[in-house]
DNA sequence: TCCTCATTTTGTAATCATTACAAATTTATA
DNA sequence: TATAAATTTGTAATGATTACAAAATGAGGA
């Protein structure tokens, strides 16, 4: 489905910034922040605001388009709605998807609580800067 | 074992506001913000600096002997450093525990990650607030 | 085509949690 | 007690997010 259809099928009217901002979404899998998404549009919509991305973010979330990424620091999105983990990387700021396939809660404790957003989040160190710092510390030259 | 031995035992020396922080938090299971535990402490220690709860949190932590529960707005903080999952309420701000026996995950996209923190976050509304407002619309008077 | 009104976007200022930092205080050690 | 190290404090700075009102856009009707 076209990007434009996609928000069409959530009432939501198709401006440019709209279409440019879930298109970049749907396209860099990187789980970008706000300023990602902003630097890498405003050269396409040179007069891009900030707020604009901002706005379009809350409403894309509350149509379910994409969703969000609890952070730290900073909020990051994500235009895969399916239900999946994150790893992020405390050395480079990557965040990794990961499968889920099964979860086992005793839900005696949030017994008819009505749940609408379920995160998993893990943190550590990706293989990549794992590797690179053994590099360094293998190349006492 | 006493708070202070706590704190020993992790090398961490005793002060005052370190004791005092970490039992508020070790004898309040309710997950609170540096804001609640400033406010609940100052009246014990008039002096207290916020700087000083943010950076004894950031010891704590450092030590594990709290984590820390990744939130929208502000972070929260836990003395149960076992895992289990966090419910939030997005009604009252309440924040619920659950256990967890066990999650699948198809490793093979993270393997040789090095994981340090694990995250289970659920966001709703609870038991509690569900039933407030079935009562509000019941009571039609 | 031009006008009008609703929608959307923009830019700036405000907010608010967190961090930086240097001075003041407390604690440990000799 | 004297001295140095560790800890705490208060204030200023940071930085992401939000509020808000003016400007731009765009669809529909005269
Ligand atoms: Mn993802
Ligand atoms: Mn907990
Ligand atoms: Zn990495
Ligand atoms: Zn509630």
């Amino acid at each position: 489905m076209r990007t434009i259809d996609l928000l069409k099928s959530k009432g939501v009217s198709p401006s440019q910034q709209r279409i440019q901002i879930l298109e970049y979404l749907l396209k860099n899998k990187i789980h970008p922040s706000v300023d990602t998404i902003f630097q890498n549009l405003v050269n396409q919509i040179p007069t891009l605001s900030k707020t604009t991305v901002y706005n379009t973010l809350a409403l894309l979330r509350e149509k379910q388009l994409i969703q969000v990424i609890i952070d730290n620091n900073e909020i990051r999105y994500d235009a895969d709605t399916e239900f999946h983990g994150h790893f992020k990387c405390l050395e480079c700021g990557a965040i990794y998807d990961f499968p889920i396939s099964e979860i086992k809660i005793d839900i005696s404790s949030i017994e008819n609580f009505q749940i609408s957003e379920k995160h998993i989040y893990y943190t550590g160190i990706c293989a990549l800067c794992i590797k690179k710092k053994g590099d360094e510390n293998g190349n006492k030259t």
